[in-house]
DNA sequence: CTTTGACCTGTGAGTAGCTCACAGGTTTTA
DNA sequence: TAAAACCTGTGAGCTACTCACAGGTCAAAG
């Protein structure tokens, strides 16, 4: 298979298998009469691997240990368990996050009915925003 | 005010200060004497109204517009509410999204009780991910 | 047989919003 | 007065791609 070859079959970008082969998630053999990447079926199965642990949040480093672990015949599924635990975790933190942030914008935007537009007079850049009420805790940076 | 006056003020690390200045958010002046630059409380009213901004989901490039229309003495709160419903919707979307993702995690996670290890064979790189159904509509990139 | 268009190649840059590293100048403190 | 702590700008790094570029290769049409 060539790269549009194996990109259609996993539904990508042709480019972003170009970029996984780069990052070593995927290894063609070459065609030594042209110099074109050759992929084969397991190429494949890898690919559609890694589009599917992407989708569960998994990083590409994440990934690769995984398709790396295949290959030495250690059973990577242990640490995947493990990976997807937290990855849970980090959606479910997310989630609240994101809910809380909608519940405030909401009451927000209901309390903006009744704030004048209030034009900046030096002091006041934009009433709507200024009058929001942080207390987000944390960006929630990894870690 | 110094750089990491006003950061501090703010409560932000003292590189986004100057990243923010690089960008235009901030017009500091310069102190003749050590080329060092100088913050006013306007300055800092600004970087506030920028922080909380941000964690309403607006882009440096939103946040400049609504601050130079603010110093034309432009009301920029109608554009603020504008940008601020779409993210609203936004929010809701994402927020949609990985209950969605977490939904099929979990299920995963209970259906990989009863699934064994499976040490990869050459066909198989791990049932726990490959066994996904994935259907996972679009990540959602904006427009 | 040649041209045209579609493919292939690797590399480098761009995306967002910071964060950090670097090298050198300034100010404060001990 | 010397060290520590700050300041300066610039440039790179982070993630996971995506796209642009310049040049090589190949299949089919004329």
């Amino acid at each position: 298979m060539k790269v549009k070859e194996i990109a259609m079959g996993a539904g990508v970008n042709p480019d972003t298998v170009r970029f996984y082969t780069r990052e070593g998630l995927l290894k063609p053999t070459r065609n030594p009469d042209n110099n074109y990447q050759q992929y084969d079926a397991e190429d494949l199965r890898r690919l559609r691997f890694a589009r599917k642990a992407r989708q569960l949040g998994f990083s590409l480093p994440e990934i690769r240990q995984i398709l790396e672990q295949a290959e030495d015949h250690h059973s990577p599924c242990p640490m995947v368990r493990d990976v997807f635990q937290q990855r849970l975790a980090e959606v479910e933190r997310e989630i609240a996050e994101l809910q809380q942030l909608r519940n405030r914008m909401t009451a927000a935007l209901s309390a903006w009915q009744e704030m004048p537009d209030g034009t900046p007079d030096g002091h006041t850049i934009c009433q709507l925003i200024e009058h929001w009420d942080e207390a987000v805790p944390e960006t929630g940076n990894k870690e």
